[in-house]
DNA sequence: GAATCGTGGCA
DNA sequence: TTGCCAAGATT
């Protein structure tokens, strides 16, 4: 075993992360479950999601058998919602195609979509110890640093030079414990900002550490300003306290989640509504606007409350439905949406 | 290669 | 308040 997994893996033992709740009971659908959630996402928000997660559908079939409205819900708020569509899309493929048992080779977990070359060398290495690279945000930032690599690591000669590296670096024992490992020194010490050197068992090998370059590595991507956007969504209840949700398409910003109606740009609410929805507004009137920023671009959210005498269902495709305030809590929401939701809520109870 | 896709924490 | 970005994949 090379040098840097020896120590890596000594370190682990003492220092490493051991009682995650996908570490226990490490079946190859919890692991899979758990690198999908924690792509982009960090291990504190993650947890409860998981484990609210697995107490739903605590295996593959029950996961492919479940409607899409009841994955989304349980995913509501953590993001990247076409993750959760890839899920429960491939849940259905492992019972149709792999008699509802998680493949374990490489070539047909990498298959599946939403599986990617990180995901899938994370997911084999950890639930069946088999040997395959990964490089995540992590491996990237400490080998980057490492091996002094001072370009961005997203630059494609970068990022092979470190697919490289992660190979050669990968021991043939412990796969699962030094794939945890390389990302526990990446997560606690050898963190983007107020990285702990001293305590670092490869910092003698270092050439960042050698050169003072810790503070620089990994070089940071261009950056571009945000684009502001405008968009007003419409909070509409009828007589019964109902809310009028739209469902979107699968594609975009919140794709499949169901929002409030989004009124277009230079549209009148009231004739929109009526012309597009068939509702009709009895009255109207303006919430505080608030801001919400994605990764992309900044939304100034301007809300509209208005009564409609309308009940029953709207249009006649599903794609616009009348809930109950108590009912939306089963759907996927966005999270500024279910915070407006929640201004309804209190103005009912209180 | 570049754009897209969420949210919360942090300085 | 604002910008940055974290266990990436898809198009």
């Amino acid at each position: 075993m090379n040098n840097f997994a020896e120590k890596l893996l000594i370190w682990f033992d003492r220092h490493g992360r051991h009682d995650l709740p996908w570490q226990q009971e490490r079946t190859p659908y919890r692991v899979w479950v758990s690198e999908i959630m924690l792509q982009q996402t960090q291990v504190a928000t993650v947890i409860p999601y998981f484990n609210r997660f697995m107490a739903r559908f605590p295996d593959v079939r029950t996961l492919a058998a479940a409607a899409e409205d009841d994955v989304f819900s349980h995913w509501s708020g953590l993001g990247y919602y076409a993750r959760a569509r890839n899920l429960h899309r491939a849940a259905k493929i492992i019972v149709e195609q792999h008699d509802g048992v998680v493949p374990t080779t490489i070539e047909q977990i990498s298959a599946l979509p939403g599986i990617g070359p990180s995901t899938a060398g994370a997911i084999l290495a950890q639930a069946c110890n088999q040997r395959h690279p990964i490089l995540d945000g992590n491996v990237k930032r400490v080998l980057s640093r490492y091996y002094g690599f001072t370009t961005w690591p997203g630059e494609k000669h970068t990022e092979t030079q470190l697919w490289n590296r992660a190979d050669e670096l990968t021991p043939d024992k412990r796969v699962a414990d030094y794939t945890q490992a390389i990302m526990d020194l990446g997560a606690t010490l050898c963190t983007r900002r107020n990285p702990r050197c001293g305590d670092c068992p490869v910092e003698n090998d270092c050439a960042a550490a050698a050169t003072g370059q810790v503070h620089v590595i990994p070089a940071t991507k261009p950056k571009r300003g945000l684009p502001t956007k405008d968009a007003t969504f419409m909070m509409v209840q009828n007589s019964s306290g109902q809310v009028l949700l739209v469902k979107r398409p699968p594609t975009g910003i919140w794709g499949g989640l169901w929002t409030l109606p989004e009124v277009p740009p230079n549209e009148n609410p009231a004739q929109w509504s009526h012309r597009v929805l068939g509702v009709a507004l009895n009255e109207s009137r303006t919430l505080p606007p608030f801001r919400h920023t994605f990764s992309h671009f900044h939304l100034n959210i301007k809300p509209i409350y208005s009564i409609s005498t309308q009940r029953g269902h709207v249009m006649d495709d599903g794609a616009y439905s009348w809930y109950n305030l108590a009912e939306t809590s089963k759907l996927g929401l966005p999270t500024p949406v279910k915070r407006l939701l929640q201004q309804l809520d209190n103005k009912e109870t209180s």
